[in-house]
DNA sequence: ACCTGAACACCGTTCAAGT
DNA sequence: ACCTGAACACCGTTCAAGT
């Protein structure tokens, strides 16, 4: 609040007069990084492409503020703009044929994964391209071999992957669970 | 740090002797949380149990407490009780037959959805069983028709659907994608 | 060496007074 | 009615003094 209130030029009080509280000032920094969205007009004849277009949209809207992620999984926000997001998806899903409880993990499922990869890049250790990366990444890589093989593994890994392809390799992997999941259930 | 050390009966800067930041305290938090899991002495004949049986092991850890989520997303803590639960679950997830990139992504998109799906139900509006959450569907529910048809839908679905059974959807889901991931690519 | 109170520079918010 | 400064009850941390 104290802080936002500086950067305007005025004293911590004026909020108050547009915004009830610090939760209803979360709900709008939310929603102004929601808000660099964009929603195509009409869908594809692909929901694949579809989904796929809407994750990658929230992933890149969501990455430039890494502060703001856990409030974007806390999920403040309930403006049009989350609304109409969160609609956009949902029919690109159900054009997978899903529906019902499906829907709704697969729409949880999906955001999730978007968000928390994000997150993951640019907070956590396992992940090049983030200051300070190599280094836990080394120290990872200088684990004791017998006891840590595979942390040892992906560590060599994460140096040389980039986050697009992480993510785009979790979301695929995801997506094919989620078209699996219909087919077996026709 | 004020708190803990008001509840250890001693003055804020006591902490200090045995703990270098409130960094270092979160990592502690994190820590205490993970040694809620219970990694099994010897893994199973079928990888999908395991990942299954550690995946609901970090989410069960994870739920009794919303608000260190968020440090556990965050990767806090580098602890022998991270690396070993992760190890195990990188144990798991290779004997599927996934390696390298893909075994990284994998274990990215399992801890993630555990995490993140137990937050999304403690703190988010779309999940039957938290206080208020009753009323949030509702105001989704009352949404208008035509525009928001499938967040009524799910909203609808929320109220009867349990925590568990979510997780559990989005969770077989994602490993169903994983393992054709693996099948596609021998 | 180990411990810790006072003090500093921050928070979000209440309350009362300004226009 | 609309605005906002002073003040309150909090933070994490530095610094200096205690044993």
């Amino acid at each position: 609040m104290r802080a936002v209130a500086a950067r305007l030029g005025t004293g911590p009080m004026t909020l108050y007069n547009y915004v009830a509280d610090r939760a209803a000032l979360d709900a709008l920094v939310v929603d102004g990084v929601l808000r660099g969205i964009t929603i195509p007009h009409s869908p594809s004849s692909d929901w694949r492409v579809d989904v796929r277009g809407l994750a990658e949209e929230l992933w890149r809207a969501v990455r430039p503020h890494p502060n703001a992620i856990p409030l974007v999984l806390a999920r403040r926000s309930q403006s049009e703009t989350f609304l109409d997001a969160a609609e956009a998806l949902l029919a690109a899903l159900a054009r997978s044929g899903l529906d019902g409880e499906d829907l709704l993990v697969a729409f949880r499922a999906v955001t999730t994964l978007a968000a928390a990869f994000a997150q993951t890049e640019l907070t956590g250790p396992l992940s090049a391209r983030n200051g300070g990366a190599d280094a836990t990444i080394d120290r990872f890589r200088s684990l004791p071999t017998e006891r840590y093989p595979r942390l040892i593994e992906i560590a060599g890994v994460a140096r040389t992957s980039t986050p697009e392809a992480e993510f785009r390799r979790g979301l695929e992997a995801l997506l094919d669970g989620l078209q699996q999941k219909f087919t077996q259930r026709r």
